[in-house]
RNA sequence: UCUCCCUUAGCUCAGUUGGUUAGAGCAUCUGACUGUUAAUCAGAGGGUCCAAGGUUCGAGUCCUUGAGGGAGAGCCA
């Protein structure tokens, strides 16, 4: 017998007819309803036992966590909390799980703190939430290759392993086979690379940029999609040292195409989960509506999860200036009244409380920042004719700051090799990449997805390590 | 890396001014019941009070240091 997928049988009910369900315990009510769920959707099916027909021995074995195979026919409920059941006529336990055991782990029915929850991230899939974080998280990534492939961008896979950190995006993690108790050393006394596997300093990537540039400007638009590395000490809800990002790169674009890409891209994976999530996301609203009920009213958020997805959806986002940002913060009222910490004047870097003043209190919609000052942006970043400024464009979402990075790039050979002196990076390190200026250059444009950040926004989970299955922060890197 | 907060049963947490044998809810186990919805009722078991040191007649409670976790900041996506 074929088994059935437990989101098949409640889609499109068969009453009267035979199935077979392959699953998890997650209760056994009554000594007769037994829970059954198989990841294929957050719903259980009950299975229902005359438990007057079956041997003790094996209704015992039917405990919270275990695995069984039942097969029945099914039919409608008769009780309230579900359309249908399957009506049992025989269960197999496939794999048993000790109460005792079960009992100090996340499966125990009840309800868990999300630090326990990551605590045990090995089982922690077993839940409602974490099942419907990742059902969503998987959805998030489809829909993002669909978005791409139907835009025309073919998907780039760009190295792990580079030697290129010239684009100061962070620091690196390196990448050796040297023997670590026994560093070979050259005439200086350093350690010599040239005895390293590749015969030089190499380090995981802490982006793809860089070299989907080249492709972009032959293939016409790419994107990226991989595992990115940052070694930065950063402790916070936002920040992993390994995380998923996305860099678009469109040859011919300007910073207004990729403001319009962007802005297309976010809805279109705010859509998508809306028309193809709604079990979890209607789980994780509800969730997050209780959370926000414990908060103290000021903290609290004014929409419910699935209204936020909506408004971004459905609401043009606010596209200002870095100077004209500054204007803005300089007339606000925490700016008068002296509560920003740091100070807002035209050439500093924008601090979380000047964003989130922006987006939360201003204009209560993402924004789309652009044309910051050259000196706090990276040497790519094409300069515009005021000589002060960069076509960059930064993307931030309420609650999440910022979510998207990107910019216009630099074509002009003569420019980019004044910035890359003023930078004081080493030219003979990017001759590859100055090459695709000097054969055919064109005006181009991309920009950088934090794909946990998009992930936290359409679920409402407020710590990143709880949209990613196995986190690496400092200071861990358990499973 | 900095600031603040937390660490007591499997989990979530209470524990008064430093004072007898450290409590509750949920979970687990045993029994009862059986169309339940995180079933219900009765009972039972369950503690290195994060670690080390100190103050004190006496420390879960006060002090010091350390570890782990959380929130915020910096950096960024």
């Amino acid at each position: 017998m074929k088994r059935e997928k437990i989101a098949a049988i409640l889609n499109a009910p068969k009453i009267g007819e035979k199935v077979l369900v392959k699953g998890w315990v997650r209760s056994f009510r009554a000594n007769r309803f037994i829970s059954i769920n198989d990841g294929s959707t957050i719903n259980n099916i009950q299975a229902v036992v005359e438990f007057e027909n079956f041997d003790e021995s094996l209704l015992k074995r039917i405990t919270t966590a275990s695995s069984v195979a039942v097969i029945g026919e099914l039919v409608e409920s008769q009780g309230k909390g579900q359309a249908v059941e399957i009506k049992v006529e025989s269960v197999e336990i496939i794999g048993d799980a000790n109460p005792d055991d079960v009992q100090k782990t996340v499966m125990q029915p009840k309800k868990h703190s999300l630090e326990f929850l990551r605590e045990q991230a090995h089982l922690r899939f077993r839940t409602n939430t974490v099942g419907a974080v990742f059902r969503i998280r998987h959805a998030v990534s489809y829909a993002i290759h669909k978005f791409f492939n139907d835009e025309g961008c073919y998907y780039l896979h760009t190295p792990i392993i580079t030697a290129s950190d010239a684009e100061g995006a962070g620091e690196t993690f390196h990448v050796t086979n040297l023997d670590m108790e026994n560093l070979p050393k050259n005439e200086e006394g350093n350690i010599n690379f040239k005895e390293d596997f590749f015969g030089k300093k190499v380090n995981l990537t802490v982006s793809g940029q860089l070299e989907a540039e080249l492709a972009a400007l032959a293939l016409g638009q790419v994107y990226t999609f991989g595992p990115t590395f940052r070694a930065e000490n950063s402790n916070t809800s936002r920040h992993l040292a390994e995380f998923w990002m996305i860099e678009p790169e469109v040859a011919f674009n300007d910073l207004k195409d990729n403001m319009d890409l962007t802005e297309r891209f976010l809805k279109y994976i705010g859509k998508y989960i809306l028309d193809n999530c709604k079990d979890d996301l209607q789980f994780l609203n509800d969730r997050d509506a209780k959370e926000q009920q414990s908060k103290p009213q000021n903290q609290r958020n004014e929409l419910s999860l699935i209204e936020r997805i909506q408004f971004v959806v459905e609401n043009d986002f606010k596209r200002l200036t870095y100077t004209e940002a500054i204007e803005v913060l300089r007339n606000s009222k925490p700016f008068k009244k002296k509560k920003f910490k740091f100070p807002v004047e035209w050439g500093v870097d924008l601090h979380s409380e000047h964003e989130r003043y922006l987006v939360e209190k201003e204009f209560k919609c993402p924004v789309i920042l652009t044309d910051y000052p050259a000196e706090i942006k990276a040497f790519y970043m094409r300069q515009n004719d005021d000589g002060k400024t960069v076509a960059a464009m930064d993307v931030l979402f309420p609650g999440i700051g910022e979510i998207v990075g990107g910019s216009q790039r630099e074509e002009r050979m003569d420019v980019l090799k004044k910035k890359i002196a003023d930078f004081n990076i080493e030219e003979e390190e990017l001759w590859w990449y100055l090459d695709t200026r000097k054969f055919g250059t064109v005006p181009h444009a991309g920009f950088g997805l934090g794909f946990e950040r998009m992930v936290m926004f359409v679920t409402g989970m407020a710590n990143i390590r709880d949209v990613i299955p196995f986190p690496r922060t400092p200071q861990n890197a358990e499973f």
